[in-house]
DNA sequence: ATGGCGGGTTGGACCCGA
């Protein structure tokens, strides 16, 4: 059982990428982020032609997630039941006896924004939902771009980014509560190469020079960390032209 | 110091991302 999480930037822009990516890894769940599409414009017959039912909770020009399955979604949830929010971010599925919730946290802009408020406010509530998701559902998977990056192996140049966005106390203190749940980071479960990034940003020749940061993340409980084999990250279709920003990440269980 | 790229919304410049 493969599991994958990926910000596509545009779902419209990506799909054939996205088609093309699920060839050559045909993972058995794929959570997206930024999908920037509504549901009625979902490309649900290119994806089912594909091998995947797909859900959405999706939105116009900003945020989106959806999650692609080669088995059948049961309890479909949008949205985080505790914090009504006009943003299309989570969206959460029941796959082979597993939870699955595929996430886009806030960007968070800069320490002091309202966008930085809007983001722990956000963290918090989606802390207090997943406290229960983990009561209910033993075995659970939380997928996304969390927009944070958990420590400064997961930063190119942790000192240019002090203070900034992603990288503040108070965001990997909202990352380490979640671990206090059970959650366990699948990336840092084995021995990683350094310097492994999952964004890199379109601007400065960034990803040529390896300037980037892991932010996307897949969480897994006790019972399913402890079914892990493999976690990584496919730099691969952020060579291809017109790219997403964000590189795909990947974790394998045993089932 | 600033903005640098790219997508979306537009039909020209903006907003926004990270």
């Amino acid at each position: 059982m493969k599991l994958a999480t990926w910000n596509v930037n545009s779902l419209k822009v990506r799909l054939p990428q996205i088609l093309a990516w699920l060839r050559m890894h045909p993972v058995d769940i794929l959570c997206l982020q930024e999908t920037k599409i509504t549901d009625d414009k979902f490309p649900f017959a290119e994806l089912a032609s594909a091998g995947y039912e797909a859900i959405s909770a999706g939105q116009r020009t900003y945020n989106g997630v959806a999650i692609l399955s080669r088995h059948p979604l049961s309890d479909i949830v949008r949205n985080n039941p505790l914090y009504p929010d006009e943003q299309q971010r989570i969206i959460a599925a029941t796959i082979s006896g597993i939870r699955v919730i595929c996430a886009y946290v806030p960007n968070g802009q800069a320490p002091g924004t309202d966008k930085y408020a809007y983001k722990l406010e956000w963290l918090s509530a989606f802390h207090r939902w997943i406290e229960q998701e983990c009561h209910d559902h033993p075995e659970l998977a939380v997928l996304g771009d969390y927009n944070i990056a958990p420590d400064d192996r997961d930063v190119h140049d942790p000192a240019a980014w002090t203070g900034q966005a992603l990288v503040s106390p108070a965001e990997r203190s909202a990352f380490e509560r979640l671990a206090e749940l059970g959650l366990k980071d699948a990336w840092r479960l084995f021995d990683q190469p350094e310097n492994t990034y999952s964004w890199w940003d379109y601007r400065q020749a960034a990803f040529r020079r390896n300037q980037g940061l892991r932010i996307d993340h897949i969480l897994l409980s006790e019972s399913l960390s402890a079914r892990c084999t493999a976690c990584i990250i496919d730099r691969e279709p952020r060579k291809w032209e017109r790219p997403s920003d964000h590189a795909p990440v990947i974790a394998e269980l045993l089932l």
